[in-house]
DNA sequence: GTACATGATGTTTGCGTAAACATCAGCCAC
DNA sequence: GTGGCTGATGTTTACGCAAACATCATGTAC
């Protein structure tokens, strides 16, 4: 028994070597880190007085916590997270499931999130769901169930959540980045619609007569709400709107789709998805003659660093990425912390930045 | 009581009642999920057996392990990963810590090393840096040491670590992205050196007498590098370098350089530290009509998903940013698993994709 | 038939922490 | 001075899991 001969007192005296070799026993071969018990011996207190004073408890005494930190800090003492969560039953941690990292949007969000999470005292953790199919994201869900997480943010569709007919552990509270299940999830999003309005009548105002749209992808509830959003401005405004052109949010996508809308001369105002695509349009534009913004007005969606070095240097519609990530951590932090299920949509909104590529139509009218 | 009739088979019998009490019991007013007792009292086993179901162990009658499996699935049981990992002393989680995500290397690479664990069944935990500042990194290490995390992938340079004087945790096995610390951590790093003699020996072979470079920021280890080949590569071929032009990776910074160097009639070929200032710098030579590439040739580094759609398309060399996250997964865990500190520098090759921006000089010569 | 292996299962224990409860000294009121 | 009362600290316990060990049938060798 090392312990046995411990004099009690308040002072370890002759029981400090004990506390020693115990700090440096070893598991496995492996050296382990001290535990609270090792602090507790050293400092000679009981354990949960290092408890407390790692907890930052009021009632211990000055003298107390100077020779508990003290301690700690000799022996290197780090509370233990696993033993910490299984007795709190919570791990202080967010899971972030999201596609691929590819997309400016997401990966903006993510930072954002991070950034808020840790600003909160929780860690995040990235489950990456390599491609968009119900198998990926049942896999990433069930890594999930095992995972300890307290929350998840999710940034996808919904639709294929619901697809993947993923339970989630039950106590797991969910927000939902680009979705429209308001009614059945926490959903937090940058407000697309208004978004794509501000982009048409930008162009209208400018005095052209229609406005083409370059769409992404049809199973992105994004670009859906993106282009309803176009076409209903038009329409509002007594104007038709041309054929929907679409690709799939890559530079490459925006470039193909320019050299279909190069061709037609009534093409004078394009209102893209985002500002990769109005990249490739760009320089489909560019080959083909036409000049922008002479000859055609290109406006993109997200404002992304580069934007204002495209040639020219684009009009944009601005997202705040780093609101929609504050948001989603605080909006799934008060779920766990007051348990309740708020469902419901919460927009963010974004901003026109007007650059070069938008003008008044110079050939017709 | 709906269990209370089960047979004992091997056992309790009238004690059944308090199992289906105890599977649903709450604490704090919240429901719980169900635990390895709850799952052994349903199915009549002991806990041992199920915990024995629960990680594949051999030595289960197929018909025990039907009735665990059963009354898993009744209770809708999973795992605690706080028992587990108290228990097994790992948290089968890897860290990382990383600069901001507004650089493509840091994202692709990230998401590399997130799929790489995802397959090796750890989780990535993320820590974000917002500034490179000392005090930021410290205080990000000193999140980690609480975290539980049994390894971290640090993406930023190692003077910065060294700086901010940073203690990890003992047993937290370390390995860094970008840095030149080989001798004292391990390293994966992509071939800067490789990519950036193959991009200026790219220019002289079309004919260019030397080569200007746009370097990026003075802290970045990457950057320097790429600056030191570029000179060593010139040298070798028996060229003067021109003065060094320095932007911060930004397309930005890109342009502002590339305002310098359009006034340069001398220039007809540069180098630049990544694609985003590539991309400035096209427009601010297209700004002051010197054509790409008749009158100067523009090579990048990166290749990233855009460069093709520039204006022109950019020749640029590309990173496997895939290879270098699966190898920084890879060496992590082989130190987890083997504690060996294994220092030494891994290096990922590039590979040059020649495409519109470059051409021999047709001014002068 | 006894002895002894084998395989299936149950029991005990402890990982590190923190809540709940217990103790104990000092202090105040009357 | 006796009976609370307060504040500081110690003791017990349980969180959920899995290793280590114990048990107990059954089968098999001689």
């Amino acid at each position: 028994m090392d312990t046995a001969e411990r004099t009690p007192a308040n002072a370890p005296g002759p029981a400090a070597g004990a506390a020693a070799d115990n700090a440096r026993r070893t598991r496995g071969g492996a050296r382990t880190t001290a535990s609270m018990a090792d602090v507790a011996r050293l400092a000679g207190v009981s354990s949960q007085t290092v408890s407390r004073v790692s907890n930052g408890y009021a009632g211990v005494t000055e003298e107390t916590r100077r020779q508990v930190l003290a301690a700690m800090k000799e022996l290197g003492y780090r509370p233990n997270s696993a033993a910490r969560a299984l007795k709190r039953g919570e791990f202080r941690t967010i899971g972030v499931i999201t596609f691929t990292l590819s997309t400016t949007g997401n990966v903006r969000t993510l930072e954002a999130i991070a950034t808020s999470a840790a600003h909160e005292g929780y860690a995040v953790t990235l489950l990456p769901v390599a491609l968009p199919t119900q198998d990926e994201v049942r896999g990433a869900f069930s890594r999930l169930e095992e995972l300890a997480v307290d929350a998840v943010i999710v940034i996808m569709e919904v639709h294929l959540l619901d697809a993947a007919m993923v339970r989630l552990p039950p106590h797991v509270q969910v927000v939902v980045v680009d979705s429209d299940a308001g009614d059945h999830y926490t959903v937090v999003d940058t407000d697309q619609a208004g978004g794509s309005r501000a982009a048409v009548r930008h162009l209208l105002d400018l005095g052209h007569r229609t406005v083409w749209h370059l769409g992404g992808p049809e199973d992105s509830f994004a670009a859906q709400r993106r282009t309803d959003a176009w076409r209903a401005a038009l329409t509002e405004a007594g104007r038709v709107p041309p054929p929907l052109v679409r690709g799939d949010w890559s530079a490459d996508s925006g470039y193909r789709a320019g050299l279909e809308l190069a061709v037609r001369g009534e093409c004078t105002a394009v209102f893209a998805a985002n500002d990769q695509m109005a990249l490739g349009l760009l320089r489909a534009l560019h080959e083909h003659g036409r000049r922008v913004p002479e000859d055609v007005s290109v406006i993109g969606f997200d404002d992304i660093p580069e934007a204002s070095s495209f040639l020219p240097p684009l009009t944009t519609v601005h997202q705040d990425f780093a609101e929609v990530g504050r948001l989603c951590v605080q909006a799934v932090l008060s779920k766990v912390r007051q348990g309740g299920p708020e469902r419901g949509t919460t927009l963010v909104p974004t901003r026109l930045v007007p650059r070069a590529s938008t003008a008044p139509p110079q050939g017709s009218a």
